[in-house]
DNA sequence: GTGGTCTAGACCACT
DNA sequence: GTGGTCTAGACCACG
């Protein structure tokens, strides 16, 4: 998962995506301290004021915390953590049923398909 | 389906989308003859030949074929509706797959939230 | 050989054409009686007067004679049927020259690429 | 070669096979750039948008690649220069030879008016 | 009426 | 400056 970033939305709205995603994804546990900003920042070659915004959104959800003197760590509510994880996962369903519907598919061929695909993926590990 | 379009990417190339899920998903029949460039266009309340440029890209993807005077009809060959379909619909899985991989969903649980939404849009029905 | 007329340049011009290409092809031999103009209108899909003027321009070049009584015959003067038939020729030949010089063929790749042809043409025979 | 335009034929179909032209017969050679759209439109006095178009045809057959903001350049892939330049070629001939067959000439006639025709023009250099 | 083409003029993104 | 896109309005050929 790279640092990409569009430039039709707003920079840190991206970012704070992003670590959503690696903190539901399990990249990052509950518990687990995160990097600095700066050092994020430099990571994602953006301004750090950029990403303190968008850690900002992410104490907003509860999912990271900041401690006084230590850093970033997140949350260690892992029911809070499951509950965003299964709410992004069911509006990626719910997207990709309303799309495939619009190509026409009937609900086998949809599971029909997606199975193939899993299949596809597992042989490549 | 409303003809809402992007101001981020050619008006033209989302027409062209547009008329291809339209027929693909078999809202306009293979031998159905479409409407006139100047209704549609009307319709989407785009200008006549930004229409027609999307026309021209269904053209040459061969989903559409003109008759000289008398408007332009679906292409007779279902063969080739049917594999756009196909492609369209498998690329869907593909990048849905890979979302939820990213979102770090196993292969059961793919499968189990799929389930669910199915089966809550039958219900809807 | 078939009677194909385009609709940008007149008829008759194009009869003329037609039927010189047939006399100068020996398609028609000096001396040979030539068909009725009704004959050959009909053949045509084409007014008898038309197919007439066209006559007339072959008469004027004299490639073809009109015998008082009993039709037309082709010029017994086998000297002019070769020498319109070697200006034909020529003007096709400066005329490819021309465009194949415009492609940027060497004087030997033309002469390559004719063989080539020609000996296919020979095959299929 | 001098920008000459049939009313007969849609414009920008002219403009893309002269431009074809020039690129196979190497006027504009394998990696040029190219006048912009403005530049040649002016010079062929067409409008722009119809320069346009021409190049988007050449776009598609790949003879030439658009660089963002730097204008358009001749593609470095000499094969499909030459298998373009070949296929015009050999159409020209076919087209030539079948041409003479109408009229009447023999193999041997051909190539003998060829080498005439030939030897003339290379007089006249 | 249909599609096809062309022009004129504008705005945008990119650098 | 470059290419890319869009609009507006016009004309043509075809039946």
């Amino acid at each position: 998962m790279a640092w990409s970033l569009d430039s039709d939305r707003p920079v840190y709205v991206q970012l704070a995506e992003r670590l959503k995603l690696q903190i539901v994804s399990g990249y990052y546990s509950c518990g687990d301290r995160l990097p600095s900003v700066r050092e994020l920042a430099a990571a994602a070659a953006v301004n750090p004021n950029t990403m303190q915004r968008a850690f900002a959104e992410l104490e907003r959800s509860g999912l990271v915390v900041t401690l006084r003197t230590s850093g970033r760590v997140v949350t260690e509510d892992r029911a809070l953590v499951e509950e965003l994880r299964h709410d992004m996962a069911k509006l990626q369903v719910k997207t990709f049923v309303d799309r495939m519907a619009e190509i026409g598919c009937s609900r086998d061929e949809v599971l029909e398909l997606l199975r193939e695909v899993l299949e596809q993926e597992s042989a490549n590990l």
